[in-house]
DNA sequence: GCCATCATGTAATTAGTTACATGATTAG
DNA sequence: CTAATCATGTAACTAATTACATGATGGC
């Protein structure tokens, strides 16, 4: 939204795309959202479409909370991801649930490499250089290392078993 | 509390340490999630201490229960992490204050190496090989590509100023 | 004796998820 | 005409954070 106006649809639908990696909310959150945000003036509706549509953009005043946000707040570093939990947990299972467990998280990350893969050719293909190409860069980068790693314990689990 | 039993005050500990890349919970959090675990019998109380305190280990039917999550059930993959948020949207703000935003992310990433560093030393001066050495393995490289990734996109900001 | 840290809890609030609900438009 | 998708909302519930609260122990 900051980048192009958006409906609360569009967004609901970006949480599962681009910004997935990151944060992700759904649409009965979105709603509410967008308009406690319309009501502190963050936000305001540009055009109202078909099906009761009303697409949002950024105010001059959101803009300038979005900037004082990232330069004058201190990071929340608390994280969240159930598969972190997962990896970290690998150590205290036997060997042979390590195995099952490890392929399936192997699996779910050559898909994300896929489907980030995709998104990129996507964001290449558009003209000019999209501001979201070096953050689905980074998501590609840090991928290739967890999905070595996940092989590395995968190879350590057969090993063991030898 | 899977390798060694622990009170709930020492859970508190961790989650501000090794797992805390991955999940957080505050104390307030921990202490009635140990009496739900206790009624349902995935923990017991093995002993108690000074300061009435009680320490909890794993029961057989926690670890069984452990072992379903982790091979059985599919993985929840929804994150929500402020760090990937801001550094998505470090491309929509104004080079100046990108500038700004990067050096504040690359000040807590040096910080976050070095704190993994230390539990490193720490897991491998213990006699034996420590089970979560290797996710903390993993947590360096992470750390080690996102760190270039900031670097990359800095000098990008420094070249755009030219 | 007193301060830091250990140790545990509960209450109030806010954030987030899941379920329920409805209507408009478009493609086949 | 009908099924899929677009589009928006609310209600009920669960998870998580913040604030409030208390007491024990050990080192100085």
């Amino acid at each position: 939204m900051t980048t192009q106006p958006a409906t609360g649809y569009d967004l609901a639908q970006r949480f599962g795309k681009s910004i997935s990696n990151a944060w992700h909310a759904g649409h009965s959150q979105i709603y509410p959202e967008l308009a406690r945000l319309q009501e502190a003036g963050m936000v305001e509706v540009v055009s109202e479409g078909a099906r009761r549509s009303r697409t949002y953009a950024v105010t001059d005043g959101g803009r300038e909370e979005l900037r004082r946000w990232m330069t004058e707040t201190e990071a929340a570093r608390t994280q969240r991801s159930e598969t972190g939990v997962r990896w970290f947990l690998l150590a205290v299972i036997e060997p042979e649930d390590r195995r099952i467990a490890l392929e399936q998280e192997l699996a779910f990350m050559r898909l994300e490499a896929e489907r980030l893969q995709a998104t990129a050719d996507a964001l290449d293909a558009l003209p000019g250089r999209h501001p979201f190409r070096a953050t689905v860069d980074l998501g590609l980068r840090v991928n290739a290392v967890m999905t070595d790693w996940l092989g590395e314990q995968h190879e350590a689990v057969a090993l063991d078993r030898r």
